[in-house]
DNA sequence: TTACAAACCAAGCAAGCGCTAGGTAATAAA
DNA sequence: TTTATTACCTAGCGCTTGCTTGGTTTGTAA
């Protein structure tokens, strides 16, 4: 049988999943890969999980949570539109790039795999972090900090952000806060005054 | 045996896998769904090439061929900083989202499945598509268009231009042209002088 | 010490995968 | 009309995949 969820066991599975799928892909990583790397049999697994695919959505719903988490404590106490709109990148790069980035990794590049069913449920959370960005940047827009149509310019952001997945290594020489400066600096065409 | 290359047999199948490769990703496109897309017994698909993966290399270097085509004709008689970057985003949005699109996408978002020997031989052809970006995000730099550091903006750039794959869909009210207008416009904080 | 659920193992099944071998049909040049 | 080449089919092999089943160990609380 399935455990109902959230057994401190079940998250230590999902996290070494994350690391394995943003990895591997999830495809490419079978319930065997997981299972040596967790350090049990191949059918144990499915005592935790009912099937594969449980094993991404957990992993998901896990990134999408802590991002949501990281963008309201990022701009909670500020007030700023210059100051909110930086948080909200740097927070974004940090899921990315920081610690514990593979869950939300994952969430950006898997989300094809999961089934319509997953999705749906999915997707709440996902609209929830995308309606946050909204705010930020229409008021970045009405601060003049920015040009152009709202929802666009979301995608636009967002997407340049979520881009940096396949380049962007904080080891060679650029920070993830130095990043976080330069991509605010091409957006706005300003310095962000702190 | 394999054949050399460049039959107009061969071209048919890599235009029907990269359909294929885009819709359903390559890891979840089986060689038995290439062969019912293209008439034949899955068996066959290896007379025209050695494995699976030779066909990715096969629609993704044709990808990367047709970009550098169409951004060389594009830039080509256009002097002017500001009309030589629009013309790239136009370009650029154009290969994701025009005629023979699916060709262009597979090679971006497969290109991890690669093999190393396959994406040191196809890299070239990556390379010489983003040197010319380089060269156009500079000379727009130089006249004031754009804020940042050249290499960096070329990644924000065709970032936010790829990551449309995710979202955008010419059929639901924008057209291709209007959104990269609104690109640029977002990008340069400026409109496009024609 | 017993009782019971949670966590795991051993063994393997059915299905699907990429790919091969050996033969046949179609096309066209000699 | 022969010969060669290209294109395809038939049949299936060997392997891996996700997942199941039935039994065993471990932890915990009465």
């Amino acid at each position: 049988m399935t455990i109902p969820k959230q057994t401190n066991r079940r998250k230590e599975l999902v996290t070494i999943a994350a690391g394995l799928f943003k990895q591997e892909s999830f495809d490419r990583t079978t319930v065997r890969m997981l299972a040596t790397a967790t350090g049990i049999k191949s059918g144990s697994l499915f005592h935790h999980f009912k099937d594969k695919e449980e094993i991404l959505v957990a992993v998901i719903e896990g990134g999408l949570e802590t991002s949501i988490e990281v963008i309201n404590k990022q701009t909670k106490n500020i007030k700023l539109a210059d100051q909110r709109l930086f948080a909200a990148i740097y927070g974004h790069l940090m899921t990315l790039h920081g610690e514990n980035k593979d869950a939300h990794i994952v969430s950006i590049i898997e989300w094809k795999s999961l089934s319509t069913l997953s999705k749906s449920h999915l997707i709440q959370l996902r609209d929830e972090y995308e309606g946050i960005w909204q705010g930020i940047i229409e008021q970045a827009l009405d601060a003049k900090l920015l040009e152009g149509e709202a929802h666009l310019l979301r995608l636009f952001v967002l997407g340049s952000l979520n881009w940096t997945i396949q380049w962007f290594k904080p080891e060679q020489g650029l920070d993830t806060e130095q990043l976080a400066h330069n991509f605010y600096h091409s957006l706005t065409h300003q310095f962000i005054t702190k």
